[in-house]
DNA sequence: AAGCCGGCTTAAGACAATCTTAAGAATTTG
DNA sequence: CAAATTCTTAAGATTGTCTTAAGCCGGCTT
């Protein structure tokens, strides 16, 4: 089951973002839409977004500068938007990373084509590459191999147990998010079971704090979200 | 069995606006047909519409601005009919949110062929899944993630307790508008309970404006409103 | 201007989630 | 089959969070 794709759209003329989240909606995407730059920067950070929609002209930021920055630290299209007579700029536009651009005023309907366009490119790169299943999951000095089954943190192995390691994986391969501990349970245990101990993982969580030399006060990997679950940072 | 699909027709000129209908009621749409602007916008709030045909001239509201306020409360596709000469009011009306135009004169079999075209646009994305839940809220310095249960006031990372947390979610995506306690009460806790004590709900108030460094006095985010709740501007 | 009422503040006690520990049950291994 | 390892359970300790209540303050009304 396919997600919708998440679209960033920014520009400070109201009606041209509404315009433009209407026709993407329409086409069930998920809009996230700015009326500046700070806060589309701010929001990258939050959210896994597929492909952006820039003005040129912004209060706060320049949309080239958004655009350079979305190059340095993030991997999705960008389609800028121009006023007509900007000749100049479309260039500099397109040196500076953009994917496509559209003169305004433009016709949604052309524009809504842009964005399959830049959609399908991009996907079509990029199903070339992942596994479909993954198996190996490496960031910040922890490294987890699924069918060695082997772990290792800062290259210094850690011997774990199977549900040690499972639990592990969970946590990892859904990095930056919160896990509750019954949604582990399901994940680690599968749904046959319907204990409300979750105790169980807690003392798990514990002996793997314990090997990862990690605590509960003052946690390096597995920190606990207080009434909500565990998650590992990215 | 499918419902025969509800059609707007709004011309000041009669005898197009009874074409039309002659056309469409062959194919077994049901046509609902308006001379003016202000009749055809009172029957939107009466009927369930699933597509309309608009006129851009039209003797009491333009149909542009029609066009605009199906934008805003309904979702169903927009024909707009143009006379010939109207080259740029084309791009002006595309902007504005019509999903597709036909220019006077025009074949009455186009014309049929487009709304069919429409209405299978429409359902088919329709159809598609439902609009994910809203998992980020970034606003104006303000960012709220679900997933990672963070928040960032100004890029400052706020350290919430579950139950700021909701608060605050629930205040952000109601931005602009007013919550009072009770709502906010029902929402963060749930239905099950029936304690009038607003009181708690002012208390948690009180700690999430510690965080965020703002008062009761002079408030920069959330706001009391006299007598009714608390709002957060957008 | 005075008094009322709703909102604000504060802190302490109640509560609930998490942590820790250890022992016994289950499982795997030799 | 015995030993070792791993998993689960349970109980108490601990900590973070929520609620309650009482007094204060300030805007609204007469």
């Amino acid at each position: 089951m396919a997600m919708a794709a998440n679209i960033l759209v920014v520009d400070d003329e109201k009606s041209i973002a509404d315009l433009i989240e209407v026709y993407l909606k329409n086409e069930n995407y998920n809009v996230l839409k700015f009326y500046n730059g700070r806060d589309a920067l701010l929001c990258m950070e939050k959210e896994s977004i597929d492909l952006a929609i820039l003005d040129v002209m912004l209060p706060d930021i320049n949309g080239f500068s958004i655009c350079q920055q979305i190059r340095e630290k993030h991997n999705f299209p960008v389609i800028m938007l121009t006023a007509k007579d900007e000749e100049i700029d479309k260039i500099t536009g397109l040196t500076l990373g953009a994917d496509d651009y559209i003169t305004k005023p433009f016709r949604p309907l052309e524009m809504v084509a842009r964005v399959k366009a830049q959609l399908r490119r991009f996907t079509k790169y990029n199903a070339a590459e992942p596994a479909p299943e993954e198996n190996a999951i490496v960031f910040s000095g922890l490294a987890l191999s699924k069918d060695k089954h082997e772990c290792t943190l800062n290259e210094k192995p850690l011997s774990l147990t199977p549900t040690e390691f499972s639990i592990l994986w969970v946590l990892a391969s859904n990095r930056g998010r919160v896990v509750s501990s019954e949604e582990l349970f399901h994940e680690v245990w599968g749904d046959k079971y319907f204990t409300n101990s979750n105790n169980t993982v807690m003392v798990h969580i514990r002996h793997l704090r314990e090997k990862m030399q990690d605590s509960a006060e003052r946690p390096k990997y597995i920190k606990t979200v207080w009434g909500v679950g565990y998650k590992i940072e990215g």
